[in-house]
DNA sequence: GTGAAAGCGCTAACAT
DNA sequence: ATGTTAGCGCTTTCAC
């Protein structure tokens, strides 16, 4: 029986302290039961299953995820890229889908590409080495070495926040040049006639490209002219000032303009109040976000909601259907729409 | 030889595609060198890395980071708890911080206390089931069982965006009620003799109503009158707007406001704004946060600019530093100060 | 309903 | 500098 013990034991390395032997010891069931109640409570006897609760309070037991997720082949986290999570857009997004996932126990692994195709490559990669339950990126356009990686994976993969163009797995969110569409229509139903683009960074952010893009066609499509004024770097009041000084010094007809977003706006309504420029008299403002402060600046910002919360419960629910499971049904697009949100400024 | 081989061999669930043992195959060298070069590189010969890293790319192997952490104790993942991203001071450090671990290919497990102390007891759980490298809190209260959870873990433990209570260990942020004295210090200084605090959501954040005790404490000992308007949501303009009107309704005197933050400021200006009262002359406001709109805003913000990024880039800095190592070196303070930023809002 | 046993893919002590 | 080996703590067959 001893033949076995050949060498003296080595010094191992720390360790948990409390495993699900020591549950089990306590309980006195197998460690595959405790287990087993862990994952389906209900396929444990009333008696098992009250043993093993106590034995867990009274160890102050907390599992092992990385050892469950490496026998399991697959881990409790969700990965989510976004660019940033100062962008206020993303942190609604992950914050609604963080608390719908909390239901299931997930836990979200976060990632910012900052715009930069490159870093999402090594960012998925990262986010591979997890097995996560799925994985989620903002947009759709990805570097060939990102699509190729994520090609070959077994689990769900979700893209938001952008609809309107190839698609790895499912996409979940709405169509950015119809936003710009419908922002063009309401100024030029509301008699505008000399329309103008203000954006931001839109070299990078294609998404605010996508409505400029939009916004242009539908005036052209309308016989209206329309012009682009756009600033490098990211969307802040401060841009927006800027950027309408400039708009009304190169083109003075304008009498509508729409934004990259609601910073840009505010930006943009500050400058107006400043120059004394009638709003929306003079000068129909519009915006994209609806941000916490455009039902209360002067006069209130009209602005499209997109539904950032909405992305980010559908990504959820997307996951918690393909637990466990395989990959997604295939190509699907969730729409979740976007509202205009008709206020004083327009 | 083969009396070893007594059962047929098992079905096998699906499993990892590519693993180190494949790459070692292709490289012609043992699974430990394969390890030994993806921790250590400069502690494998010339030859052998290159043959390694050939086969990585041929196989496109990415690592097993559950295996990894299983058999080291430890992940390379860093928990972080915050009360929401949605908040700006918030996400503001979770991006600094994520860009800092980035170079030791940390992840960011980000967890949503919504300024609960039973969710934090929740998460801190679910955290620790991760075998962080480190855990990291938000302010400097938490459930006792939270505190008993964390008194036996050989990680470090920081907590962020506060100072001046009992820690658990290491803490990073600032003085709150130190603000509040700064705020009332230089109302004081601009002549103002009937002060004013407007505040959100006290009930839930700590840290709002120390800047509120701290603003009353100072405002008492120069024997200035001081008020406090406040509003149990959370800070948004529109709430800010609100406040000021009823502030100016109960005590028509105030000259000078502070407020919870920036939002509350913002919604304030604009109401000013509406009522025709003259900022600076008539009421002088000042804000918190520096957030994007606050020095483009009618009249500029005067605001207290707090380090939301320092304290992610300290917290990561930390973090390295005891990178596998033990605890923290015991209940440091790191104190990453403000600044007032005078604007021509006071 | 419960338990025994065989790994999941990797790390780290140890030996060479 | 490299290989051998023994697990890390859990899940999942499979047999009872």
């Amino acid at each position: 029986m001893d033949a076995a013990r050949r060498k003296p034991p080595r010094n191992r390395r720390k360790m948990q302290s409390v495993t699900m032997s020591d549950v089990a010891g306590l309980a006195n069931v197998s460690p595959s039961t405790v287990s087993l109640f862990l994952r389906k409570p209900e396929a444990v006897s009333a008696t098992a299953s009250q043993a093993i609760s106590r034995a867990i309070d009274k160890l102050n037991y907390v599992p092992n995820l990385m050892a469950g997720g490496l026998a399991a082949a697959s881990s409790r986290a969700v990965s989510i890229l976004v660019p940033s999570v100062r962008n206020a857009f993303f942190a609604e997004t992950v914050s609604s889908m963080q608390a719908a996932l909390k239901k299931q126990r997930l836990q979200l692994i976060l990632g910012h590409t900052e715009y930069d195709e490159h870093e999402e490559e090594e960012l998925v990669r990262m986010a591979l080495s997890w097995a996560p339950a799925a994985i989620v990126l903002t947009g759709l356009s990805h570097s060939a070495a990102t699509r190729r990686l994520l090609a070959n994976v077994t689990i769900p993969v979700i893209e938001i926040w952008e609809l309107g163009g190839p698609q790895i797995d499912t996409a979940i969110g709405f169509h950015h040049d119809q936003v710009g569409v419908a922002v063009a229509e309401h100024l030029i139903q509301q008699g505008r006639r000399n329309l103008l683009f203000l954006g931001a960074r839109m070299h990078q952010d294609r998404r605010a490209k996508q409505r400029c893009d939009g916004f242009l066609r539908a005036a052209k499509a309308a016989g209206v002219s329309a012009q682009v004024v756009e600033h490098p770097d990211t969307a802040s009041a401060e841009i927006g000032s800027m950027l309408l000084v400039e708009a009304l010094r190169l083109h003075p007809e304008t009498d509508g303009i729409a934004c990259s977003n609601d910073h840009i706006a505010l930006g943009a309504l500050f400058a107006c109040e400043r120059l004394k420029v009638a709003v929306p008299e003079r000068l129909a403002v519009v915006g994209f976000g609806d941000l916490s402060f455009s039902a209360a600046c002067n006069p209130p910002l009209t602005t499209i909601r997109p539904s950032g919360d909405l992305i980010g419960r559908e990504a959820a629910r997307l996951i918690e259907e393909h637990l466990g499971g395989e990959k997604l049904d295939g190509p699907r697009a969730i729409d979740t729409r976007f509202t205009l949100q008709h206020r004083r400024s327009s």
